[in-house]
Formats: C-alpha cells, structure tokens, sequence
DNA sequence: GATAGATGATACGGATGTGAAACGATTGGC
DNA sequence: GCCAATCGTTTCACATCCGTATCATCTATC
C-alpha cells in the first residue's frame, strides 16, 4: 500500500528526522553518500562502482571516493571480482545494516508523531 | 493523523528521494543546511544565529556560513533587528518558499508510489 | 602474443565546510 | 560615562568533496 503524505507533514518529517541525525553528532553522511549505501542496501546485488556512478548521475571517483569513506566508517566492504579482476564488488558489513535500521526506526517513530 | 510508515518504507521513500536530488543536480544543500532552511519555514519567527545554533546543537559559525551559502542561493535573508542591532532576524524568501515547495511535492510523489 | 577497450583508483586544482579562537558592534548594569 | 556581557561575524588551519585528466590493471579481440 503507497503512503500518503501531505506536503507540510513531509517537510516536518525530514526536520524531524534530520535534526535528529545533526543533534546526534555521529555518523555524518554527504547526501551522495546516503544514496550510494541505501542502493547497495536496497537493490539486488552485484554492485559495482560503474553501476553506481551510472545509477546516480555521477563520474565514478565520486563513488570511488564515497566507498573510501564509508569503508573507512565500516560501513560498506569492496572485493575484487574473481571471475573478471577489473571489477569491484561492493558488499554491505553489519555496520552499514545496523546503522540503516537505525536511521529507518528513527524516520518511522517521525512519521508517527507527525500532526494532521 | 500520524503516518504509518513500516521501516522498509523509510528506507525507500529516503533512497528514491535523495536519488532525485542528486540526479536532478540542481540545489545541493548540506544537511545542516536544509535543517535550518526547514527550521526556518516551518516554526513561528523570529529566528536568530543564537536559536537556531542552540536547536541544532552546533556553534554559532556553523548558522553564520550555513546562512551565507543559502543567503548567495536566495533561499533565505537576513537583516538587523531594529529594537535590539545585535541580533540578526532571518527571513524567508519566495525562492526558499518555491524550493521547499517543489521539495515536498517530491517527497510526497515518491512516498505515493512506495510498494507495501 | 600484441593491442585496443574497459574498469577502478589516483593526482591535481578549486571550492566549500568545520571547530576553535578572536573580533567589532551593540546593549545594559552600575 | 564606564565596563562587562551579548550577539553575529571573521580568521585560521585543517579536512573533505568535486570534476577533469591520467594511471595501472585486467580482459578480449585480432
């Protein structure tokens, strides 16, 4: 079933949510990034650093450089393609899973305190 | 009435939107940034550097550089309190208006068309 | 086996954001 | 009138991100 929204109640959950995520002070992703983790997260495997740049509109350093950051967070892991060593596999770790759950309670419990 | 929104859900409705934002590669603001762009046209004035810096936890330089890069796009404005020249009172503008129009629109779009 | 194509990573220059500290302008208490 | 407090801005050094161009590695074609 889709979710009805009405256009107040979206601006007032994404304040919600985001002064949430700015008062926390932890993890700090660029908007790009947010993007690049809910793909691999969301969508069917495999994921490669083309495949993104492709999906996103963007050149692939940029991916390759969020794959840097968010590696470096643990929150997505690379691996070289056995069967054709060009390409990279972009994998999800249990640090990247436990953060999206997270972040997905928290847009929840914002949507459910959200006025008429 | 709140909004009932399973976690899945979230997850896609934030995908798809930030997907559209990075595509359409047009405003980029920081999270911060549309934080307080948000903060701005949803609660009642006046809003100052001080109370905005206050409700999202950061200093004060943080709502000075965030109101200039969003002062340069016209999204917001700012002028001299009159009763009392220390304070700074920030002020909507019809492009700010506009953008967070065509930004709910988005957000409401895309939470319509979400599978169960 | 040589070579052209594909893939991801890197180097570079420029732009922008951050925190900490210091600053100038303004107000209010004494 | 004087001086401390308040408010927003600026400065500084540092980090991060971007797009373009280039690179090293690997594959596939001839």
């Amino acid at each position: 079933m889709s979710v009805r929204l009405r256009p107040i109640q979206a601006l007032r959950l994404w304040q919600e949510v985001g002064l949430n995520m700015v008062r926390r002070h932890a993890v700090d992703l660029t908007q790009r990034q947010m993007v690049i983790l809910l793909t691999i997260y969301l969508e069917p495997p495999p994921h490669t650093v083309r495949g993104l740049a492709a999906k996103l509109g963007v050149t692939k350093p940029v991916i390759t450089r969020a794959l840097d950051a968010m590696g470096e967070m643990d929150l997505v892991s690379r691996r070289r393609d056995p069967t054709d060593r060009r390409n990279v596999i972009i994998q999800r770790t249990v640090r990247g899973s436990l953060f999206l759950d997270e972040f997905s309670d928290l847009v929840v419990e914002a949507a459910g305190t959200l006025a008429p």
